[in-house]
RNA sequence: GCCCUCAUCGUCUAGAGGCCUAGGACGUCAGCCUUUCAAGCUGAAGAUCAGGGGUUCGAAUCCCCUUGGGGGCACCA
Protein backbone atom coordinates (compact mmCIF):
# COMPACT_ATOMS: atom_id res chain seq x y z
CA UNK A 1 0.00 0.00 0.00
CA UNK A 2 3.12 2.53 0.25
CA UNK A 3 6.46 2.42 0.43
CA UNK A 4 8.64 5.65 2.04
CA UNK A 5 12.14 4.26 3.58
CA UNK A 6 14.72 5.31 1.59
CA UNK A 7 16.80 2.04 0.99
CA UNK A 8 20.25 3.00 0.51
CA UNK A 9 21.45 -0.10 -0.31
CA UNK A 10 19.45 -0.59 -3.61
CA UNK A 11 21.75 0.79 -6.23
CA UNK A 12 20.68 4.31 -7.96
CA UNK A 13 19.46 4.09 -11.07
CA UNK A 14 17.13 6.69 -12.99
CA UNK A 15 15.67 7.12 -16.14
CA UNK A 16 14.55 10.01 -18.91
CA UNK A 17 12.31 9.15 -20.41
CA UNK A 18 10.22 11.24 -22.98
CA UNK A 19 8.04 11.15 -25.66
CA UNK A 20 9.18 11.76 -29.21
CA UNK A 21 5.78 13.55 -29.28
CA UNK A 22 7.98 17.20 -29.83
CA UNK A 23 10.94 18.79 -29.14
CA UNK A 24 12.40 18.61 -25.95
CA UNK A 25 12.08 22.12 -23.96
CA UNK A 26 13.20 24.33 -21.20
CA UNK A 27 10.78 21.77 -18.71
CA UNK A 28 11.94 18.42 -20.17
CA UNK A 29 15.81 19.02 -19.86
CA UNK A 30 15.51 20.24 -16.50
CA UNK A 31 14.20 17.26 -15.46
CA UNK A 32 16.60 15.29 -17.18
CA UNK A 33 19.48 17.28 -15.54
CA UNK A 34 18.02 16.71 -11.87
CA UNK A 35 17.70 12.76 -12.84
CA UNK A 36 21.04 13.17 -14.44
CA UNK A 37 22.59 15.16 -11.65
CA UNK A 38 21.28 13.04 -9.28
CA UNK A 39 22.34 9.43 -11.03
CA UNK A 40 25.88 11.96 -10.53
CA UNK A 41 25.73 12.44 -7.55
CA UNK A 42 25.21 9.02 -6.16
CA UNK A 43 27.39 6.67 -8.66
CA UNK A 44 24.25 5.17 -9.96
CA UNK A 45 23.37 5.18 -13.65
CA UNK A 46 21.34 7.71 -15.65
CA UNK A 47 19.55 5.71 -18.88
CA UNK A 48 17.60 6.67 -21.79
CA UNK A 49 14.06 6.11 -22.77
CA UNK A 50 11.84 6.86 -25.73
CA UNK A 51 8.57 6.32 -24.91
CA UNK A 52 7.26 5.95 -28.21
CA UNK A 53 3.72 4.67 -27.86
CA UNK A 54 2.05 7.26 -29.35
CA UNK A 55 1.80 6.05 -32.89
CA UNK A 56 -0.75 9.12 -33.73
CA UNK A 57 1.33 11.67 -32.38
CA UNK A 58 4.91 10.83 -33.30
CA UNK A 59 6.98 13.49 -34.67
CA UNK A 60 9.91 13.05 -37.46
CA UNK A 61 13.09 13.90 -36.19
CA UNK A 62 12.26 14.06 -32.31
CA UNK A 63 14.07 11.04 -31.07
CA UNK A 64 17.21 12.58 -32.48
CA UNK A 65 16.64 16.17 -30.88
CA UNK A 66 16.02 14.21 -27.55
CA UNK A 67 19.76 13.01 -27.94
CA UNK A 68 21.29 16.14 -30.02
CA UNK A 69 19.97 18.08 -26.93
CA UNK A 70 21.36 15.77 -24.43
CA UNK A 71 24.85 15.49 -25.64
CA UNK A 72 24.90 19.32 -26.69
CA UNK A 73 24.30 19.97 -22.71
CA UNK A 74 26.94 17.38 -21.93
CA UNK A 75 23.94 14.97 -20.17
CA UNK A 76 25.22 11.41 -21.16
CA UNK A 77 23.53 8.69 -20.37
CA UNK A 78 24.44 5.11 -19.51
CA UNK A 79 24.23 2.56 -21.78
CA UNK A 80 21.82 2.05 -24.93
CA UNK A 81 18.58 4.30 -25.00
CA UNK A 82 15.52 2.17 -25.08
CA UNK A 83 12.94 2.44 -26.86
CA UNK A 84 9.04 1.28 -25.65
CA UNK A 85 8.27 0.24 -29.05
CA UNK A 86 10.75 -2.43 -29.54
CA UNK A 87 9.44 -4.61 -25.98
CA UNK A 88 5.63 -4.81 -26.99
CA UNK A 89 6.44 -8.32 -26.06
CA UNK A 90 7.24 -7.37 -22.14
CA UNK A 91 4.05 -5.43 -21.83
CA UNK A 92 1.65 -7.98 -23.77
CA UNK A 93 2.53 -10.49 -21.59
CA UNK A 94 2.24 -8.16 -18.41
CA UNK A 95 -1.33 -7.89 -19.76
CA UNK A 96 -1.68 -11.09 -19.99
CA UNK A 97 -1.10 -12.18 -16.54
CA UNK A 98 -3.15 -8.56 -14.96
CA UNK A 99 -5.83 -9.83 -17.33
CA UNK A 100 -5.78 -13.60 -15.65
CA UNK A 101 -5.21 -12.78 -12.17
CA UNK A 102 -8.64 -10.66 -12.56
CA UNK A 103 -6.46 -7.10 -12.31
CA UNK A 104 -7.55 -6.03 -15.40
CA UNK A 105 -10.44 -6.57 -18.14
CA UNK A 106 -11.21 -6.21 -21.86
CA UNK A 107 -13.09 -3.25 -22.55
CA UNK A 108 -15.51 -3.23 -25.97
CA UNK A 109 -16.84 0.16 -25.55
CA UNK A 110 -16.84 2.47 -28.66
CA UNK A 111 -15.39 5.73 -28.29
CA UNK A 112 -18.76 7.58 -29.29
CA UNK A 113 -20.03 5.89 -26.02
CA UNK A 114 -17.36 6.45 -24.29
CA UNK A 115 -17.47 10.52 -25.57
CA UNK A 116 -20.91 10.59 -24.97
CA UNK A 117 -20.71 8.70 -21.06
CA UNK A 118 -18.21 11.99 -20.54
CA UNK A 119 -20.50 14.43 -22.03
CA UNK A 120 -23.09 13.55 -19.91
CA UNK A 121 -20.95 13.24 -16.86
CA UNK A 122 -19.85 16.82 -17.40
CA UNK A 123 -23.42 18.06 -17.62
CA UNK A 124 -24.05 16.74 -14.35
CA UNK A 125 -20.80 18.13 -13.30
CA UNK A 126 -19.75 15.03 -11.87
CA UNK A 127 -16.14 14.13 -12.55
CA UNK A 128 -15.17 12.31 -16.08
CA UNK A 129 -14.36 8.94 -15.68
CA UNK A 130 -15.62 5.42 -17.03
CA UNK A 131 -18.98 4.31 -15.74
CA UNK A 132 -17.91 0.42 -14.95
CA UNK A 133 -19.87 -0.81 -18.19
CA UNK A 134 -17.36 -3.68 -19.22
CA UNK A 135 -16.04 -4.30 -15.91
CA UNK A 136 -19.15 -6.29 -15.15
CA UNK A 137 -19.47 -8.04 -18.65
CA UNK A 138 -20.93 -11.67 -18.05
CA UNK A 139 -19.22 -14.07 -19.48
CA UNK A 140 -21.27 -14.87 -22.23
CA UNK A 141 -21.67 -11.14 -23.27
CA UNK A 142 -17.55 -10.97 -23.27
CA UNK A 143 -17.07 -14.17 -24.98
CA UNK A 144 -19.96 -12.68 -27.36
CA UNK A 145 -18.37 -9.50 -28.14
CA UNK A 146 -15.13 -11.40 -28.55
CA UNK A 147 -16.57 -13.52 -31.19
CA UNK A 148 -17.81 -10.29 -33.05
CA UNK A 149 -14.26 -9.25 -34.00
CA UNK A 150 -14.94 -5.97 -32.23
CA UNK A 151 -11.92 -3.83 -30.67
CA UNK A 152 -10.92 -3.60 -27.94
CA UNK A 153 -9.00 -2.15 -24.67
CA UNK A 154 -7.41 -3.71 -21.80
CA UNK A 155 -8.30 -1.85 -18.67
CA UNK A 156 -7.66 -1.66 -15.15
CA UNK A 157 -9.84 -3.04 -12.31
CA UNK A 158 -9.10 -0.09 -9.79
CA UNK A 159 -10.21 -0.68 -6.11
CA UNK A 160 -13.67 0.79 -5.47
CA UNK A 161 -12.99 1.39 -2.21
CA UNK A 162 -9.77 2.02 0.61
CA UNK A 163 -7.25 4.13 -0.33
CA UNK A 164 -3.59 4.66 -2.20
CA UNK A 165 -0.48 6.39 -0.25
CA UNK A 166 2.95 6.65 -1.17
CA UNK A 167 5.56 8.83 0.15
CA UNK A 168 6.69 11.32 -2.15
CA UNK A 169 10.95 12.29 -1.83
CA UNK A 170 10.18 15.96 -2.05
CA UNK A 171 6.43 16.47 -1.05
CA UNK A 172 6.07 13.55 1.94
CA UNK A 173 2.90 11.81 2.31
CA UNK A 174 0.24 11.97 -0.16
CA UNK A 175 -2.66 10.05 -0.52
CA UNK A 176 -5.92 9.45 -2.68
CA UNK A 177 -9.07 7.44 -2.35
CA UNK A 178 -9.38 4.53 -4.91
CA UNK A 179 -12.66 5.83 -5.41
CA UNK A 180 -12.02 9.03 -7.45
CA UNK A 181 -9.29 6.80 -9.63
CA UNK A 182 -10.42 5.92 -12.92
CA UNK A 183 -10.65 2.20 -14.72
CA UNK A 184 -7.65 3.47 -16.81
CA UNK A 185 -6.87 1.64 -20.16
CA UNK A 186 -3.60 -0.30 -20.37
CA UNK A 187 -3.35 -1.36 -23.57
CA UNK A 188 -4.89 0.21 -26.55
CA UNK A 189 -6.43 -1.35 -29.38
CA UNK A 190 -3.49 -0.68 -31.23
CA UNK A 191 -1.52 -3.04 -29.27
CA UNK A 192 0.72 -0.31 -27.58
CA UNK A 193 0.84 0.12 -24.08
CA UNK A 194 -0.23 3.18 -22.53
CA UNK A 195 2.16 5.67 -20.19
CA UNK A 196 0.28 4.03 -17.13
CA UNK A 197 1.18 0.86 -18.06
CA UNK A 198 4.74 0.73 -20.20
CA UNK A 199 6.17 2.77 -17.20
CA UNK A 200 5.46 0.84 -14.36
CA UNK A 201 6.53 -2.19 -16.41
CA UNK A 202 10.12 -1.07 -17.70
CA UNK A 203 10.93 1.26 -14.08
CA UNK A 204 10.41 -2.33 -12.75
CA UNK A 205 12.33 -4.09 -14.74
CA UNK A 206 14.99 -2.18 -15.68
CA UNK A 207 15.50 -1.92 -11.23
CA UNK A 208 14.65 1.97 -11.84
CA UNK A 209 15.61 3.20 -7.80
CA UNK A 210 14.17 6.33 -7.98
CA UNK A 211 11.46 8.13 -10.36
CA UNK A 212 12.09 11.79 -10.54
CA UNK A 213 9.51 13.51 -12.92
CA UNK A 214 7.90 16.17 -13.56
CA UNK A 215 4.49 17.45 -10.65
CA UNK A 216 2.30 17.24 -13.66
CA UNK A 217 2.65 13.26 -12.66
CA UNK A 218 1.64 13.40 -9.15
CA UNK A 219 -2.03 12.81 -9.63
CA UNK A 220 -0.86 9.54 -12.06
CA UNK A 221 0.92 8.11 -9.47
CA UNK A 222 -1.57 6.49 -7.39
CA UNK A 223 -2.64 4.51 -10.69
CA UNK A 224 0.80 3.27 -11.04
CA UNK A 225 1.11 2.16 -7.49
CA UNK A 226 -1.86 0.13 -7.69
CA UNK A 227 -0.36 -1.73 -10.50
CA UNK A 228 2.91 -2.03 -8.68
CA UNK A 229 0.73 -4.12 -6.15
CA UNK A 230 -0.90 -5.85 -7.69
CA UNK A 231 1.83 -7.03 -9.91
CA UNK A 232 3.37 -7.75 -6.65
CA UNK A 233 6.22 -5.47 -7.25
CA UNK A 234 8.57 -3.15 -5.39
CA UNK A 235 7.30 0.47 -6.46
CA UNK A 236 10.37 3.10 -6.81
CA UNK A 237 11.10 6.01 -5.29
CA UNK A 238 9.17 8.77 -6.55
CA UNK A 239 10.39 12.26 -6.17
CA UNK A 240 7.87 14.84 -8.19
CA UNK A 241 9.75 17.91 -9.08
CA UNK A 242 8.33 21.25 -9.39
CA UNK A 243 7.69 22.60 -12.73
CA UNK A 244 8.78 24.91 -15.17
CA UNK A 245 5.99 27.70 -15.28
CA UNK A 246 5.77 30.14 -18.82
CA UNK A 247 5.47 33.68 -18.26
CA UNK A 248 1.73 33.44 -17.82
CA UNK A 249 2.07 30.92 -14.95
CA UNK A 250 0.98 28.09 -16.72
CA UNK A 251 2.57 25.03 -17.78
CA UNK A 252 4.99 25.24 -20.79
CA UNK A 253 3.31 24.99 -24.11
CA UNK A 254 3.73 25.62 -27.69
CA UNK A 255 1.30 28.69 -26.59
CA UNK A 256 4.96 30.63 -24.91
CA UNK A 257 6.61 30.14 -28.20
CA UNK A 258 9.93 28.40 -29.08
CA UNK A 259 11.47 27.08 -26.00
CA UNK A 260 12.35 23.87 -27.98
CA UNK A 261 15.96 23.65 -26.37
CA UNK A 262 17.91 23.12 -29.50
CA UNK A 263 16.58 26.69 -30.13
CA UNK A 264 19.19 27.92 -27.11
CA UNK A 265 22.04 26.49 -29.03
CA UNK A 266 20.49 28.83 -32.57
CA UNK A 267 20.77 32.02 -30.03
CA UNK A 268 23.73 31.54 -29.04
CA UNK A 269 23.71 30.47 -25.31
CA UNK A 270 26.46 27.91 -23.95
CA UNK A 271 25.32 24.82 -22.70
CA UNK A 272 27.52 25.61 -19.14
CA UNK A 273 25.25 28.28 -18.60
CA UNK A 274 22.38 26.46 -19.47
CA UNK A 275 23.30 24.03 -16.94
CA UNK A 276 23.60 26.80 -14.96
CA UNK A 277 21.05 28.42 -14.56
CA UNK A 278 18.46 25.38 -15.02
CA UNK A 279 19.83 24.12 -12.16
CA UNK A 280 18.85 27.10 -10.26
CA UNK A 281 14.94 26.62 -10.91
CA UNK A 282 14.23 24.55 -8.42
CA UNK A 283 16.60 23.97 -6.54
CA UNK A 284 19.94 25.75 -4.83
CA UNK A 285 22.31 25.18 -2.23
CA UNK A 286 22.31 28.47 0.18
CA UNK A 287 21.43 31.65 0.36
CA UNK A 288 24.36 33.03 -2.26
CA UNK A 289 25.65 30.84 -4.42
CA UNK A 290 24.88 30.87 -7.82
CA UNK A 291 27.57 30.13 -10.40
CA UNK A 292 28.11 26.13 -10.58
CA UNK A 293 30.40 24.26 -12.69
CA UNK A 294 28.75 20.95 -13.95
CA UNK A 295 31.34 18.97 -11.44
CA UNK A 296 30.48 21.18 -8.46
CA UNK A 297 26.78 20.62 -8.98
CA UNK A 298 26.86 17.08 -9.13
CA UNK A 299 29.02 16.96 -5.75
CA UNK A 300 26.10 19.66 -3.75
CA UNK A 301 23.09 18.43 -5.74
CA UNK A 302 20.71 16.50 -3.72
CA UNK A 303 16.94 16.66 -3.23
CA UNK A 304 16.66 17.80 0.10
CA UNK A 305 17.21 20.95 -1.36
CA UNK A 306 14.89 21.18 -4.32
CA UNK A 307 11.60 23.44 -3.74
CA UNK A 308 8.06 22.63 -4.56
CA UNK A 309 6.87 25.29 -6.05
CA UNK A 310 6.43 26.04 -9.69
CA UNK A 311 9.27 28.42 -11.00
CA UNK A 312 8.86 30.63 -14.06
CA UNK A 313 11.66 30.57 -16.47
CA UNK A 314 13.58 33.98 -17.14
CA UNK A 315 14.92 34.53 -19.83
CA UNK A 316 16.89 38.22 -19.07
CA UNK A 317 18.74 36.44 -16.05
CA UNK A 318 19.87 33.39 -18.56
CA UNK A 319 21.04 36.11 -20.94
CA UNK A 320 23.17 37.81 -18.14
CA UNK A 321 24.41 34.32 -17.07
CA UNK A 322 25.49 33.47 -20.39
CA UNK A 323 27.37 36.80 -20.84
CA UNK A 324 29.22 36.01 -17.53
CA UNK A 325 29.96 32.44 -18.57
CA UNK A 326 31.13 34.22 -21.89
CA UNK A 327 33.22 36.44 -20.55
CA UNK A 328 35.02 33.13 -18.60
CA UNK A 329 36.12 32.09 -22.13
CA UNK A 330 40.15 31.94 -23.33
CA UNK A 331 40.26 34.25 -25.92
CA UNK A 332 40.88 30.91 -28.21
CA UNK A 333 37.42 29.58 -26.56
CA UNK A 334 35.41 32.33 -27.55
CA UNK A 335 37.18 32.67 -30.64
CA UNK A 336 35.89 28.60 -31.27
CA UNK A 337 32.70 29.35 -30.52
CA UNK A 338 31.93 32.76 -31.67
CA UNK A 339 32.95 31.45 -35.42
CA UNK A 340 29.90 29.52 -36.68
CA UNK A 341 27.71 32.54 -35.67
CA UNK A 342 29.95 34.77 -37.68
CA UNK A 343 29.80 32.85 -40.54
CA UNK A 344 25.75 32.81 -40.11
CA UNK A 345 25.22 36.03 -39.74
CA UNK A 346 27.50 38.13 -40.93
CA UNK A 347 26.16 39.85 -44.50
CA UNK A 348 26.65 37.45 -47.33
CA UNK A 349 29.21 40.51 -48.67
CA UNK A 350 31.76 39.78 -46.36
CA UNK A 351 34.36 37.47 -47.99
CA UNK A 352 34.45 33.26 -46.69
CA UNK A 353 36.24 31.98 -45.88
CA UNK A 354 36.84 34.58 -43.28
CA UNK A 355 40.43 35.59 -42.29
CA UNK A 356 41.10 33.95 -38.95
CA UNK A 357 44.09 36.13 -38.26
CA UNK A 358 41.88 39.50 -38.31
CA UNK A 359 38.88 37.37 -36.14
CA UNK A 360 40.95 36.65 -33.45
CA UNK A 361 41.88 40.95 -33.50
CA UNK A 362 38.83 41.46 -33.46
CA UNK A 363 37.40 39.34 -30.82
CA UNK A 364 39.48 40.24 -27.45
CA UNK A 365 36.99 43.88 -28.24
CA UNK A 366 33.71 42.02 -28.68
CA UNK A 367 33.97 39.20 -25.66
CA UNK A 368 33.11 41.56 -23.17
CA UNK A 369 30.12 43.09 -24.91
CA UNK A 370 28.62 40.09 -26.24
CA UNK A 371 25.48 38.66 -23.79
CA UNK A 372 25.07 35.47 -26.24
CA UNK A 373 26.66 34.08 -29.46
CA UNK A 374 24.64 35.64 -31.84
CA UNK A 375 25.23 39.14 -30.56
CA UNK A 376 28.52 38.40 -31.63
CA UNK A 377 28.05 39.39 -35.28
CA UNK A 378 25.22 42.36 -34.77
CA UNK A 379 28.31 43.90 -32.58
CA UNK A 380 31.39 43.55 -35.32
CA UNK A 381 29.90 43.23 -38.52
CA UNK A 382 31.61 46.90 -39.20
CA UNK A 383 34.86 44.89 -39.37
CA UNK A 384 33.94 43.52 -41.63
CA UNK A 385 31.91 45.41 -43.75
CA UNK A 386 33.50 47.27 -46.58
CA UNK A 387 31.07 50.40 -47.31
CA UNK A 388 29.37 51.57 -43.98
CA UNK A 389 25.88 52.75 -44.45
CA UNK A 390 26.28 56.28 -43.08
CA UNK A 391 23.76 58.70 -42.66
CA UNK A 392 24.35 62.27 -41.80
CA UNK A 393 22.10 62.16 -38.77
CA UNK A 394 24.65 59.36 -37.62
CA UNK A 395 27.84 61.37 -38.19
CA UNK A 396 26.33 64.13 -36.87
CA UNK A 397 24.78 62.51 -34.11
CA UNK A 398 27.09 64.24 -31.38
CA UNK A 399 25.85 67.47 -32.58
CA UNK A 400 28.48 68.76 -34.15
CA UNK A 401 27.92 71.54 -36.80
CA UNK A 402 28.23 69.65 -40.49
CA UNK A 403 30.44 72.22 -41.77
CA UNK A 404 33.06 71.65 -38.61
CA UNK A 405 32.41 67.82 -38.94
CA UNK A 406 33.90 67.78 -42.45
CA UNK A 407 36.71 70.44 -41.32
CA UNK A 408 37.46 67.89 -38.11
CA UNK A 409 37.60 64.87 -40.49
CA UNK A 410 39.78 66.61 -43.52
CA UNK A 411 42.37 67.58 -40.72
CA UNK A 412 42.33 63.69 -38.48
CA UNK A 413 42.76 62.58 -42.15
CA UNK A 414 45.80 65.02 -42.94
CA UNK A 415 47.65 63.79 -39.63
CA UNK A 416 46.77 59.96 -39.93
CA UNK A 417 47.92 59.81 -43.37
CA UNK A 418 51.52 60.81 -42.29
CA UNK A 419 51.50 58.39 -38.95
CA UNK A 420 53.93 55.26 -39.24
CA UNK A 421 53.10 53.53 -35.93
CA UNK A 422 49.52 52.71 -36.37
CA UNK A 423 48.60 51.44 -33.00
CA UNK A 424 46.06 52.19 -29.89
CA UNK A 425 48.44 54.04 -27.69
CA UNK A 426 50.33 56.22 -31.34
CA UNK A 427 46.74 57.60 -32.59
CA UNK A 428 45.90 58.12 -28.96
CA UNK A 429 48.92 60.76 -28.84
CA UNK A 430 47.90 61.77 -32.36
CA UNK A 431 44.18 62.41 -31.92
CA UNK A 432 43.60 63.38 -28.03
CA UNK A 433 45.32 67.23 -28.87
CA UNK A 434 43.40 67.67 -31.90
CA UNK A 435 40.15 68.06 -30.01
CA UNK A 436 41.00 71.44 -28.18
CA UNK A 437 42.61 72.40 -30.99
CA UNK A 438 38.73 72.57 -33.49
CA UNK A 439 37.30 73.92 -30.07
CA UNK A 440 35.68 70.16 -29.46
CA UNK A 441 35.02 68.52 -26.29
CA UNK A 442 36.73 64.93 -26.50
CA UNK A 443 33.26 63.60 -25.98
CA UNK A 444 32.03 64.95 -29.03
CA UNK A 445 35.35 64.71 -31.09
CA UNK A 446 35.73 61.00 -30.69
CA UNK A 447 32.03 60.46 -30.93
CA UNK A 448 31.88 62.07 -34.26
CA UNK A 449 35.37 59.58 -35.15
CA UNK A 450 33.26 56.91 -33.83
CA UNK A 451 30.48 57.13 -35.82
CA UNK A 452 32.96 57.66 -38.77
CA UNK A 453 34.97 54.42 -38.45
CA UNK A 454 32.32 52.15 -37.22
CA UNK A 455 29.36 53.47 -38.62
CA UNK A 456 27.66 53.94 -35.39
CA UNK A 457 27.14 55.39 -31.84
CA UNK A 458 28.17 52.85 -29.56
CA UNK A 459 31.12 50.67 -30.25
CA UNK A 460 34.34 48.98 -28.69
CA UNK A 461 37.64 51.27 -27.54
CA UNK A 462 37.94 53.88 -30.30
CA UNK A 463 41.40 53.70 -30.74
CA UNK A 464 41.78 49.90 -30.09
CA UNK A 465 38.84 49.32 -32.89
CA UNK A 466 41.15 51.57 -35.16
CA UNK A 467 44.38 50.27 -34.56
CA UNK A 468 42.59 46.61 -35.59
CA UNK A 469 41.03 48.18 -38.76
CA UNK A 470 44.30 49.20 -40.35
CA UNK A 471 45.41 52.19 -41.09
CA UNK A 472 43.85 51.84 -44.97
CA UNK A 473 40.33 50.95 -44.11
CA UNK A 474 40.29 53.98 -41.30
CA UNK A 475 41.71 56.71 -43.80
CA UNK A 476 38.75 55.26 -46.49
CA UNK A 477 36.39 55.57 -43.84
CA UNK A 478 36.83 59.17 -42.88
CA UNK A 479 36.99 60.03 -46.47
CA UNK A 480 34.04 58.33 -47.20
CA UNK A 481 32.19 60.09 -44.43
CA UNK A 482 33.64 62.76 -45.36
CA UNK A 483 31.75 62.36 -48.81
CA UNK A 484 28.82 62.11 -47.57
CA UNK A 485 28.63 65.08 -45.32
CA UNK A 486 29.72 66.96 -48.04
CA UNK A 487 26.92 65.57 -50.40
CA UNK A 488 24.44 66.54 -47.89
CA UNK A 489 25.76 70.12 -47.70
CA UNK A 490 25.30 70.47 -51.31
CA UNK A 491 21.55 69.20 -51.43
CA UNK A 492 20.90 72.05 -48.55
CA UNK A 493 22.38 74.92 -50.51
C1' G B 1 -17.36 19.74 -11.14
C1' C B 2 -14.00 16.18 -8.58
C1' C B 3 -8.95 14.83 -6.91
C1' C B 4 -3.95 16.32 -5.86
C1' U B 5 -0.72 20.16 -4.93
C1' C B 6 1.64 24.90 -4.11
C1' A B 7 1.99 29.97 -1.74
C1' U B 8 8.68 35.01 0.81
C1' C B 9 10.40 41.51 -3.51
C1' G B 10 8.10 41.92 -10.94
C1' U B 11 11.24 37.05 -11.58
C1' C B 12 14.68 33.00 -9.42
C1' U B 13 15.48 32.13 -4.43
C1' A B 14 17.74 32.00 1.24
C1' G B 15 15.08 31.15 5.51
C1' A B 16 13.80 24.22 8.57
C1' G B 17 10.60 28.79 16.24
C1' G B 18 14.33 33.55 18.61
C1' C B 19 20.59 35.26 14.28
C1' C B 20 14.64 38.58 10.19
C1' U B 21 13.64 46.03 11.72
C1' A B 22 13.38 39.02 6.02
C1' G B 23 19.35 37.94 3.04
C1' G B 24 21.27 37.16 -2.14
C1' A B 25 20.69 37.27 -7.63
C1' C B 26 18.28 39.01 -12.31
C1' G B 27 15.68 43.17 -13.86
C1' U B 28 14.69 48.57 -12.80
C1' C B 29 16.53 53.47 -11.23
C1' A B 30 20.65 56.76 -9.63
C1' G B 31 25.85 57.83 -9.03
C1' C B 32 31.03 56.67 -10.00
C1' C B 33 34.54 55.14 -13.81
C1' U B 34 34.90 56.69 -19.03
C1' U B 35 35.95 58.83 -25.95
C1' U B 36 30.64 55.81 -26.65
C1' C B 37 28.84 50.91 -25.41
C1' A B 38 29.71 46.83 -22.38
C1' A B 39 31.92 45.39 -17.96
C1' G B 40 33.01 46.89 -13.02
C1' C B 41 32.04 49.52 -8.41
C1' U B 42 28.56 52.12 -5.02
C1' G B 43 23.74 53.13 -3.68
C1' A B 44 18.25 53.18 -4.06
C1' A B 45 13.41 51.61 -4.80
C1' G B 46 11.06 46.88 -4.36
C1' A B 47 8.07 41.40 0.13
C1' U B 48 2.38 44.35 5.90
C1' C B 49 6.57 36.64 4.36
C1' A B 50 -1.54 35.53 0.34
C1' G B 51 -5.47 36.52 4.40
C1' G B 52 -7.59 34.98 9.10
C1' G B 53 -7.43 32.13 13.28
C1' G B 54 -4.75 29.19 16.71
C1' U B 55 -0.07 26.71 19.37
C1' U B 56 4.11 29.23 21.88
C1' C B 57 7.35 33.62 26.35
C1' G B 58 8.37 34.12 20.94
C1' A B 59 6.13 32.17 14.01
C1' A B 60 7.92 33.68 7.33
C1' U B 61 8.99 29.05 9.89
C1' C B 62 4.19 24.33 13.52
C1' C B 63 -1.56 23.37 13.18
C1' C B 64 -6.48 24.72 11.13
C1' C B 65 -9.61 27.48 7.88
C1' U B 66 -10.19 30.78 3.79
C1' U B 67 -8.41 32.77 -0.69
C1' G B 68 -5.50 32.54 -4.88
C1' G B 69 -2.35 29.84 -8.38
C1' G B 70 -0.91 25.31 -10.72
C1' G B 71 -1.49 20.23 -12.19
C1' G B 72 -4.55 16.00 -13.21
C1' C B 73 -9.29 13.82 -14.51
C1' A B 74 -7.93 10.91 -23.10
C1' C B 75 -7.39 4.34 -26.81
C1' C B 76 -1.31 11.67 -24.91
C1' A B 77 2.73 11.17 -22.55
Amino acid sequence: MQSGKQESDIPIKVRFAPSPTGYPHIGNIRTALFNWLFARHYGGRFILRIEDTDTARKVEGATQTILDSLIWLGLNWDGKPYFQSQRLHLYHEVIQRLLQEGHAYRCYCSRQRLEKVRQEQMRQKQPPRYDHHCRYLSDQERSKLEASGINSVVRFKTPLEGETSFCDLIRGQISFQNGTLDDFILLKSDGYPTYHLANVVDDHSMNISHVLRADEWLSSTPKHMLLYQSLGWQPPQFAHLPMILGPDKSKLSKRHGTTAITEYKEQGYLPQAMINYLALLGWSLDDKTEFFSQEELVKNFSLERVGKAGAIFNKEKLTWMNGVYIRQLSLEEFTQQALPFLNRDLPASVKRPLDNNYIRQVMPLIQERARTLVDVSQLADFFFLEELPYSTTLLLSSKIEASVAMHSLRIVQVTLQSLSTWDAASLEISLRPLAPELGLSTRKFFGLLRSAITGRTASPPLFQTMEVLGKKRCLQRFANSQKVLSNSLMEKS
